[in-house]
DNA sequence: CTCGCTGCAAAAAATTTGCACATTG
DNA sequence: CAATGTGCAAATTTTTTGCAGCGAG
């Protein structure tokens, strides 16, 4: 019941698509190098290990996966990584799984994100935000006097589509 | 400048109102005794740091307030005291500024939650999470077949009202 | 070639655990 | 007085820092 697979499923639930992992990788190292950043080894794997994923990740978890590939890199090296990606808008931290999760989807330099994590099996989706809740978070911080800088929404859900179909 | 004051204003911009603190403690108080658990002096102690609180604070940033006032609790417990402090719904745990903060005007049930933190002064600031956001953001996750079971926003504000004035 | 970046070593900070004792209801 | 909760000691985990040397551009 666990295996389920249907045709177009991918090799293992862990990992997204490899289309999805290649635009991704592409598309964050130009920007790191629009920002004036280097492309490094270290850089590339922890790339590498975000691009896939669909669970977030600590630094430890990154590490963990680089070196279970084969790999090799220092965690500090991707803690200093990790900091750089988000600065730049690469990758977002979402605080109700606490770990770090790629910005497939989102602009880099939008400052909003929305996602949406499931309880059950911990995947994280990135969401698009509707513009009638930005425009109404942005009416409301206008209203309380606030210089609204960024907008962060993160859903929880007991069951996502694929926790509730495998039951 | 930095000393502006008004007439009504509090004694000092690190604390609450007298009055919403004493809210707070009263209101989680019987919450906590609902709940099952006991009220101890460790739990009034933590439970009186957050609320005179206008800043979100770490489990360390308590204990040192508590014990900076006299008080007597060890790390440890303040960790747990925080961790039933959020099952029970009394206190949110902010991501964007890593710290605890008491849930003052939100039902502690209804797994919603929304604040603006300024970055410049670190204040942190509840706000009622408007129906139309909230139906928004039901209805998104519906028709993404997710069931939806908590929402949690976050946004952040280069200056806040008062950081305005003072400049 | 020359900064920017990484690895290594080490320290510091944050969080968790086990157990004996104290306290609440 | 019977759980429940706390303090203390200690381990573990996470994160930061300093510095010498490598390597991307």
């Amino acid at each position: 019941m666990k295996e389920r697979r249907t045709k177009q499923s991918r090799a293992a639930l862990d990992y997204a698509s490899l289309e999805e992992a290649r635009l991704y990788e592409e598309h964050a190292l130009t920007e790191l190098r629009n920002a004036g950043f280097r492309i490094t080894m270290p850089r590339v794997q922890v790339i590498r290990a975000l691009a896939d994923t669909r669970t977030a990740l600590s630094a430890y978890a990154i590490h963990e996966k680089i070196i279970g590939q084969g790999g090799k890199i220092d965690v500090v090296s991707v803690y200093r990584i990790l900091s750089t990606l988000q600065e730049v808008g690469l990758i977002h931290h979402i605080g109700i799984v606490d770990g770090y999760f790629p910005s497939r989807t989102t602009d880099p330099h939008s400052r909003r994100s929305q996602v949406i994590a499931c309880e059950k099996c911990k995947e994280v989706q990135e969401m698009a935000m509707s513009p009638e809740v930005a425009q109404a978070l942005e009416a409301q911080a206008k209203a309380g006097n606030f210089a609204l800088s960024s907008i962060k929404v993160e859903l929880s859900a007991s069951t996502c589509p694929q926790c509730k179909k495998s039951r």
